[in-house]
DNA sequence: AGAATTATGTAACCCAGGTCACACTAAAAA
DNA sequence: TTTTTAGTGTGACCTGGGTTACATAATTCT
């Protein structure tokens, strides 16, 4: 665990900070498509991402939901960390996109590190930074963007978090997270392939110039 | 200072704290319409409102906008916060909604406090999570519901904030709020006041039963 | 008072994107 | 291989809400 920790971590924790982790810190693999956590329910830890990606989304009590941001290797999950400080429950559901490694923190480690290191603090405000900056592309993009640029944005994200130019998923699955329908996100994906920047097919589509 | 201070922040605060921040802080009083902060601009330290209204909101680069909260008595803007922490620009523009007072504290002694004080700790953190929430409220007023809903909660709020049911605002400022155009809030607004919820004058609205 | 300015009301129109219906095709299951 | 199922393509249609245009009323300025 040390290693991955190190690899994933070294530059932000000094070693005591590391050694501590390891020590309390349990390891956890979960497979693409598992859920990590839903809605309304309780926090039992804090997640340290070790490799792979998360999805964190929001969902309506209609079940319509709304991707927000994924995390990637060295994020952590901002809402878990406030959800834990103030003990309520989950708003939002983490899936894992790919398979996933990660490290849990006992809730109550992670407050007493604040205080003893500096580093563990600018982690968890980098970390809070970053969540609340990523929550405001989100609101941009729905606010100020039409579902053409949200879709081909969309399309870049995935790619670039899965380091991977096939996108793999179906019109369906990419109408969810856009909170849209597959009518629509099917109209759109022809008029690129049209246009040349993308290349579809049955359940995956190619990325050539976006 | 230190009374204003008591008053606002005495249930969370231990007395040396207060007394620290009365001795570092900046006393601020900003008329209404007054704006604190815009977006690019870099951060001089950290606002604690006493009394007043502050309006965060959110624009694009055709200035376009869009509310994104109102800060109240007790509330610290978070997005300067990790601002702060990460030395980078304002990402939203902050406006005095009605005569605000509030204290500013130099970003140093933030970060010292963090360590120093528990209550301090809880405070950032619980302001961290009471915006964080917030925004997904924004979020998910924009992806689950419709204009009608969205105004109705506009003029809920808005009167709460303000502790008055008179909504002292142009349709044209509503619009700018809600990212839409005037025309549509005219046409909403004249809907509810048919349905008997408000009752429509020049330059303010009172609200009947929402 | 009269002119200019600002806010509101309303009709006509347009369009992105959501809905419905159904055909077609790739892939999996039997 | 045949059947079933899941994914995609497309036309027809609808609707919320944005746009344009203009009338009218309330305020402010001279």
């Amino acid at each position: 665990m040390i290693q991955e920790l190190k690899s994933s971590y070294g530059r932000f924790f000094e070693e005591g900070l590391i050694h501590e982790i390891a020590q309390v810190g349990t390891f956890k693999e979960v497979p693409a498509g598992e859920k990590l956590i839903d809605i309304g329910e309780f926090i039992k830890g804090m997640p340290l991402l070790i490799s792979g990606v998360i999805k964190v989304m929001r969902e309506d009590p209609d079940g319509d939901e709304l991707l927000l941001y994924y995390l990637e290797q060295g994020d952590t999950c901002s809402m878990t960390m406030s959800c834990c400080m103030g003990q309520t429950q989950s708003e939002i559901r983490a899936v894992a996109e790919t398979d996933a490694k990660l490290i849990m923190i006992p809730v109550r480690k992670m407050e007493e590190w604040i205080a003893k290191y500096r580093s563990w603090r600018n982690f968890v405000f980098e970390s809070y930074n970053s969540r609340l900056n990523e929550l405001l592309q989100t609101i941009d993009s729905m606010a100020f963007l039409n579902m053409d640029d949200r879709l081909i944005n969309y399309l870049k994200e995935k790619s670039r978090v899965n380091e991977d130019d096939i996108i793999h998923s179906t019109h369906q699955e990419i109408a969810y997270d856009l909170h849209s329908a597959r009518v629509v996100i099917s109209r759109l994906l022809k008029k690129l392939e049209q246009m040349g920047k993308i290349e579809l097919h049955r359940n995956y589509i190619k990325i050539l110039d976006l």
